[in-house]
DNA sequence: ACCTGAACACCGTTCAAGT
DNA sequence: ACCTGAACACCGTTCAAGT
């Protein structure tokens, strides 16, 4: 029995992706680097080269596998409201903690792999809501951007920005802009909640027409 | 009379802001980085910062002035439900051509400018719709969030990228993803028409609220 | 008062060399 | 087959020096 090389298969795709994950939640920091992704693999800097084509293929790595959790940590029940809901509320939460990742899915669609569920899911909801055939793709196209949008935007807001953001509306000439300074103090209190009202607007909206049809 | 110094003054932060605005629409490249700024100012690289404290308050100034142009360029007519829904979709044609620029204003809101208009405008036209006082703020917010969320999203999309998820979707396993499988050849096929559905289901929600009060 | 230019501390990526 | 390490071509930003 020959000794193994300790060296050997120090590096897979799934440990870079591991070490990716852990680097992307531990700090706040906008990015990670290569180099502090090699620091945290005990590895050089360049050796992920070996495993993905570009930075690019990590993001997305890791973006399936989150997606894949959005299935996975949700027991949808109810009506085909409450459960489109509930997909979509947690899609936002998997895409409010790793916004970087995600986004890299859009541009490189990854090629075979598990996080398209939640997807097949909702198209289903939408078609058993009774949607017509030909609003399918378009309705689940709103529902998806508005989404991924909204929460890739409010994944950058921290709350210094909010409240500047109050506090500049606030101090606004009141002759030139009476409705925004009355309504700045009210502003921006609760993204989250902001949220789901747009969502109930859409899923309001699409069950009026549904039910007219 | 003595000569002027032809050195003097070259710069100033609404010559920087030309240029910048200048080199974002000539390259559909990613980014425009400071030394290339410098180049098409026939000046130092470094030498914008003398107008600017650093690169974000360059993208800021220039969102700024690209925002005025929102109220600007849109003559509003009809009831509160078309004034917002054009004023909406000017914004999101400025944005769909400078995402980056106006992305810089969500961290940073500029000091006292004029871009302000539109947001005032949105809040009018929401109390003008009969909207509940406590419940306008956070309809603002939804409208906001969405267009500007899913714009920038969109504006990220290529039609190959486009055509990349609709291509994936499809070679995906038909007993696993049925609805998908059935829908991906009618997906993004008009993102900007994709966004209008989702614009007019909320704005549909809101008209038969403010009805039903 | 304003611009220059060297320098610093970073990036992602390539490629010949090692083992 | 996989990792190393030097190197390349970039970044944004600082700061002493020029005029």
């Amino acid at each position: 029995m020959p000794a193994q090389n300790p060296v050997a298969s120090r590096l897979s795709r799934e440990v870079i992706v591991d070490a990716y994950l852990r680097l992307v939640e531990a700090e706040d920091n906008d990015s990670v680097s290569l180099r502090r992704l090699g620091g945290e693999l005990g590895v050089d800097p360049t050796a992920v080269y070996r495993h993905f084509r570009d930075k690019d293929e990590i993001l997305t790595a890791a973006a399936d596998r989150l997606l894949a959790e959005v299935t996975d940590g949700v027991e949808l029940s109810g009506g085909w409201r409450d459960q489109l809901r509930d997909l979509l509320l947690a899609l936002r939460r998997v895409y409010l903690v790793h916004p970087r990742a995600l986004l890299a899915l859009q541009l490189s669609p990854p090629r075979l792999e598990n996080g398209f569920g939640n997807v097949e899911r909702c198209i289903a909801l939408l078609r058993e809501a009774g949607v017509a055939e030909d609003e399918v793709p378009i309705a689940y196209e709103a529902l998806e951007t508005y989404t991924i949008g909204a929460t890739v935007f409010d994944a950058r807001a921290t709350q210094e920005s909010l409240a500047g953001w109050r506090q500049l509306y606030r101090m606004l000439p009141a002759d030139r802009f009476p409705n925004l300074t009355a309504t700045a103090a009210s502003l921006y209190l609760d993204i989250d909640k902001a949220f789901r009202y747009g969502l109930d607007l859409m899923l309001d909206a699409i069950e009026t027409r549904v039910r007219g049809a």
